[in-house]
DNA sequence: CTGGTTTCTATGCAAGTGCATATAAATTGA
DNA sequence: TCAATTTATATGCACTTGCATAGAAACCAG
């Protein structure tokens, strides 16, 4: 085996705790607020991304990296509080499109003021815009497509 | 609210993406070989370093992480394998004292045969050495604990 | 066309997680 | 010393996720 070296190992260590440190703190500050889970809001922006506020589950799959059984079930939840809705998609009855509601919308933009706040406190202030530019462009590099 | 710089949101994004793509790489990597997922692994891990290979439930949480009642089950399911072994805490019998197991040091050692591979494969090549350094700086400043 | 394959979404069941709370022991403070 | 509080671990229950697979429509090869 190829041992990894001791600031690989490091490096590979601080991103696993500090993914799993800010989003836990973020987590809370949205759960604390009343709001549901970042999953949630990933799917409310990406539909709001999207043209009319419609994708593909499969398209959200992508963009969000979830399971496609999660999402599935993930959108039964958000179109039961009114969040989105599964309408046919023209040519294709395998497929459907979501559409997020004005009430996704809604929760969307009111998740952002405490999200955006949260991710200022706990990630931007800490960083710096050159050193947030230096750690996107690193973890660019790990978002690489494989290529053995 | 401070809207977060456009930076930050994109290093925000990365470092959640990096982390989602990178440790589902290698966790299907574990899979495909056999092996319990990370979890397990960071455990065992922690225990191997423990003096005598022990440490308290309060210890490993700290360590990796995890909810309290989350780490409960894992270690009955860990002991059910074989893997580790409760003992009593000496002079505090609230407390009590996780032993690895020969076999939980064996399973450990199989598993880095894979797992450190599967790092180098999936994150130490796309880095090299200076990279990895800066990664883990930048990620540090991440992990400082809170000071409002 | 048509039978086999692929694509897209959903779902039964098992396993894992979160939340609240239980249980038990240690510590604190009057 | 002993009641109240705190600390450490476990657990019932609901919710979420993973795995395997189903069901249905589209695509493809001959």
């Amino acid at each position: 085996m190829q041992e990894p070296s001791a600031a690989v190992i490091k490096a590979w260590g601080r991103l696993i705790r500090a993914e799993r440190t800010v989003v836990g703190r973020i987590e809370a500050e949205l759960k604390g607020a009343g709001f549901p889970s970042l999953h949630w809001y990933d799917v409310l922006l990406e539909l709001k991304r999207g043209p009319n506020g419609r994708l593909t589950p499969r398209q959200i799959e992508e963009a969000v990296l979830f399971e496609q059984y999660n999402l599935s079930r993930l959108l039964d939840r958000m179109e039961v509080e009114g969040l989105v809705r599964r309408i046919p998609f023209p040519g294709d009855k395998r497929r459907q499109l979501v559409e997020i509601t004005g009430a996704g919308r809604a929760l969307q933009e009111r998740m952002w003021t405490v999200y955006g706040a949260a991710i200022n406190r706990f990630f931007g202030e800490r960083l710096g815009e050159k050193e947030a530019g230096q750690l996107s462009a690193l973890l660019l590099k790990l978002l690489q497509s494989e290529n053995t």
